[in-house]
DNA sequence: CCAATACCATACTAATATGATCGGAATAAT
DNA sequence: ATTATTCCGATCATATTAGTATGGTATTGG
């Protein structure tokens, strides 16, 4: 259940599209060099953002990517299962591989595993691009009450 | 922070050792059987946990492995650190590679993970292995409450 | 037009982590 | 002594990850 680096880079580009609404496309090289991300993997990285839907591109000169939802209504969590999969500590929670849930000796383990996985779901499902702006202006001082 | 498939054998490992309280050593060969862990893997994975204090061997004939530990005092957590490594959706959310973290875009996600981290660490913690026997034996009907 | 700039697609590679195995030595019960 | 078992160090095999390379195609400003 790691983010991978891929898609913290994701998450990031994302982030830096957020803080930049309404300020016209952004381009690969420039959030590269703001967010300290290799361009080129960026380059793939975006482009796989906008099969996704999560942004759109303007090309040509003067050209970048723009958020094609409003970050209030974007939230971590869509982005992480988009570029990393299904959330949760072990694939047996992730509906298919029944054959590796079947095991015996595994059922002891399910609730706990069930457990996980919906906490840190929940976590990602309900914090918004827009959470994260704000958290950071707010010199991360706010902590949330999550309950399951 | 996905557990690996070696930690899940440990748990699997530990928690057959668990329902054998009291019953003399367990060999390799039979918790390996019963589980269906890869059995050279499982001597690997057993001494390892011998090394750390969990389970404690006996050598020669009839010998095996035995809890070192009362399951009611032995929680998933500490099986999950000492196999896997710190509990965290990302390496910036385990003091040391403070490098990654002190990344400026890096800072609006930090609250994030550690919330993350925070729930996932509290229900491993939270869970014995008692609790995973209790469990199994209720059909695994009960759903804990977690909060942080 | 045309050259600069940006996006697009695929393939490739290097490094790392993971999963698992091997051969044999030490130990202890019978 | 024999046999069942743990113990030890090394090694192999494979998958995943992270990132690069190559070679385009489209768009726009001048």
């Amino acid at each position: 259940m790691n983010v991978s680096r891929k898609c913290q880079y994701a998450l990031r580009a994302i982030y830096e599209l957020s803080s930049r609404l309404g300020a016209g496309p952004t381009s690969v090289a420039e959030i590269a060099s703001v967010q300290a991300i290799p361009p080129r993997f960026l380059e793939l990285i975006l482009r796989q953002l906008r099969q996704g839907g999560f942004v759109e591109s303007r090309r040509g000169v003067s050209g970048g990517y723009l958020l094609s939802v409003p970050p209030r209504s974007l939230n971590v969590g869509a982005i992480i299962r988009f570029i990393d999969g299904p959330i949760g500590p072990v694939q047996c929670t992730n509906r298919n591989d029944e054959a590796f849930c079947s095991l015996e000796g595994e059922r002891a383990f399910m609730g706990m595993w069930s457990r996980v996985r919906d906490a840190v779901a929940a976590v990602y499902d309900e914090t918004t691009f827009q959470d994260l702006i704000d958290e950071k202006n707010a010199t991360g001082q706010y902590v949330g009450s999550y309950c399951i």
